[in-house]
DNA sequence: GATAATAGTTAGCCAAGGCTAAATTGTTTG
DNA sequence: CAAACAATTTAGCCTTGGCTAACTATTATC
């Protein structure tokens, strides 16, 4: 653990600018974005699958190669694993099904997409980019930073 | 690319609840995601590297593993990846330089890293919230979406 | 300056998430 | 209803980014 950084002080470099911030918070950080790398694609897959039953009555793994623009092998394999882990159901050659466990996440991460498009949007970002930014930043705002966004937009649209 | 989808109409099954973006600009967004992963590790490292640099007037490889709680092989390992893609020179058992290149990346980083945490912070973000979601946050909004979070920062704090 | 402590490297393991190619199952249609 | 086509699965490969354990080099201390 030693940690020779601690023999400096603050201001030896300072050519200002942010500051360092402490090392344990500085770990608690990457470690936060490491963990949401583990959990955003199970979410991004269930969270599709979700989208497809409500909107296509049913969600096949073509469509989910498709959207997703992967090979059907890597969904298959996908699959199996969301499978194991009490997420869906499925029958061999069949359409997918989600458990209770499946559709809460689903529901839980379209709500989380769903606040921070509108939030960009209500931002001034445009459509298509907000699209894309919401994709890759909802997995990795807080829920604290939810609620304010969530806030924010409703302010903006009243 | 046959798409059975296409055979259905967009109201077939209408729950409302926002409609499922056109197949093409969804693929779109996931593989804007799986880009920003492949390039946001190295990123990230340099972004570090370059802060340490600054602050502390090098960068050591067990500083790194501290501050991104990762073991020291990790990083080694890391530090060899920089080397091949020349954005760090080293000599064995000794701290680092970023090269020209790995200089600009840093600094591009830190930019937009701080565009971003700035943001949440006159959003009216808890402080340590907003590190940690500045951090996930970053390698993820667009620069349009960036140009509108300093516009907005900037109007909050004058 | 020898030894202990610290720092860095290497080897070898593992899981995740991509891929292609080949095999299998289901569906449509002549 | 058989043949062709479409969908799914399986096998096997690759890269990334973690890890531990063992080794080597540097630095500090007595």
């Amino acid at each position: 653990m030693s940690d020779h950084e601690q023999l400096r002080t603050a201001t030896s470099h300072g050519q200002s600018g942010d500051a360092l911030p402490p090392v344990e918070q500085h770990a608690k950080q990457y470690e936060t974005v490491r963990y949401a790398h583990e959990t955003e694609l199970i979410e991004d897959y269930v969270e599709l699958i979700g989208d497809l039953i409500r909107h296509r009555g049913e969600a096949r793994a073509a469509d989910i190669a498709n959207r997703m623009a992967v090979s059907q092998a890597t969904v298959s394999k996908m699959i199996r694993r969301l499978n194991e882990l009490g997420l869906v159901t499925s029958k061999p050659y069949r359409s997918l099904f989600l458990t209770e466990e499946g559709q809460a996440m689903a529901e839980t991460s379209r709500a989380r997409h769903n606040v921070v498009l509108h939030f960009l949007r209500a931002l001034g970002v445009d459509d298509s980019t907000a699209r894309i930014d919401a994709e890759g930043m909802e997995h990795h705002v807080s829920d604290e930073t939810l609620a304010i966004m969530q806030r924010f937009t409703e302010q903006r649209q009243s």
